[in-house]
DNA sequence: CTCATGTCGATACACTGTATTTTGGTGAGA
DNA sequence: TCTCACCAAAATACAGTGTATCGACATGAG
């Protein structure tokens, strides 16, 4: 009687819980997009009914929350930030970065308010670098701002990526050879100043548009921070 | 015989045709959101198969296309308007307007790039207003800086409005009686800035916040235009 | 009057999120 | 040791989804 004689116990398939929940599901986003994930085929990943996830969520809105904050986990800055620029910016940089890792963070970002423990982090790390500067609406007008524009600047990166992607030509490529419904629009010299762009516009590379666009942006939160309006927030401890 | 005897004529249903097609759906969703819009449903609206639609559309992500294009004719600047800070801060409220009548919208916004009729008449519009003010790379970042912030900031002023109602309190409110999840966090001690925040914060207007974020955006464009980079661009009659 | 065509409706399929019911195993009490 | 109660987990069920396919019918041409 060996041990090859003897079966393997049934290896018991490690306990259920939300981190593997998460994480099976992030795995069938970063493979195939949001609409990839369906609560069956998360159960399958696992090895699991469909029903058994009711257990630790509630509604399939709840695990993208869940998988959102996953990957703020991911943006968290490794280290305190020399001051609030530096703060935002690297902030703004991690959170594209991690935009391009898993593509349909951008379908999410905005969505609702991330109110996890790690964009909570998140939040308390880009406020703390403001501490003493100046009054708390201006913080808070410079975070939301920043934040807005990150936003709205990874979500159109992310449909122009997806677009070139579908029609295999870059976005310029496209709008020059034969995007057969614009240039047929363009054609129509209803639309002078786009076909000026469209015809002596250069291609850029997304990240320096992300970047110039984040700068000015930054420029605009300094020079706001230069004149201080009120009492400067302190953080109370 | 006089016409009362007479049966009316059946009243064959009004042809169909794409723009009854989007107004239906756009009902819908201004009812009870994108999720509500389902092809059935638009179809049953209109007395007809579902498989018609099929007909004037090939997909529902088209549908959808179709009906944020719809919405950007309600974004047209009614008149030409007199300088590109005009320009771009009534292309930004009034885009805020369409999305606080058409909350979808947000959900659309930035999803995948822009290219019905109506857009490109926006674009068009926009781009008209910078015509010979500095170079056109400098065009199109200002262009696009502002309306990715544009987009993040709308997003997010949505995703808190429906957080609000659905809890029924505003969101500082919210925050200081008893959003469980959010206090308990708080209470860690874990996030003194937040909790900073959260305490001595004041109640913003929606409106205001947007207004200003938006300000300090077009003073960054404004201070880079000071400066114009390379040959300004004409528009190409 | 017949036949071809092409449009429209009905049906069908594979899948979704989630509620409800059935099952099976495990503990306590007799 | 046997039985019963409980409770977690699985199975089934339901009402819907987007879209492919097929069949009938009306309309126009010959």
């Amino acid at each position: 009687m060996t041990v090859w004689d003897r079966p393997e116990p049934p290896t018991r398939p490690a306990p259920l819980d939300r981190g593997r929940i998460v994480a099976a599901a992030i795995a069938l986003a970063d493979e195939g997009g949001l609409e990839a994930v369906s609560l069956r085929k998360v159960a399958a990943l696992l090895d699991v009914g469909p029903m058994r996830l009711y257990g630790y969520i509630s509604t399939k809105e709840e695990l993208f929350d869940l998988m959102v904050d996953h990957v703020y986990a991911e943006i968290l800055p490794e280290e305190r930030p020399g001051d609030w620029r530096e703060a935002l910016h690297g902030l703004a940089h991690r959170t594209r970065q991690a935009s391009l890792r898993h593509e349909w963070l951008a379908d999410l970002l905005g969505g609702r308010p991330a109110l996890g423990p790690n964009a909570l982090a998140v939040t308390e790390a880009t406020l703390a670098a403001f501490d003493g500067l100046t009054d708390l609406d201006t913080v808070m007008r410079a975070v939301e701002t920043v934040s807005a524009y990150v936003t709205g600047a990874i979500r159109r990166e992310i449909a122009n990526l997806r677009a070139e992607r579908a029609t295999g030509l870059s976005d310029r490529e496209w709008q020059h050879a034969s995007g057969p419904h614009v240039t047929r629009m363009l054609a129509t010299g209803r639309f002078p100043a786009l076909a000026t762009f469209v015809h002596e516009g250069t291609e850029v590379e997304p990240e320096a548009s992300f970047a110039t666009g984040l700068d000015w942006v930054l420029d605009a939160v300094a020079a706001k921070l230069d004149r201080p309006a009120g009492e400067p927030f302190r953080i109370t401890p």
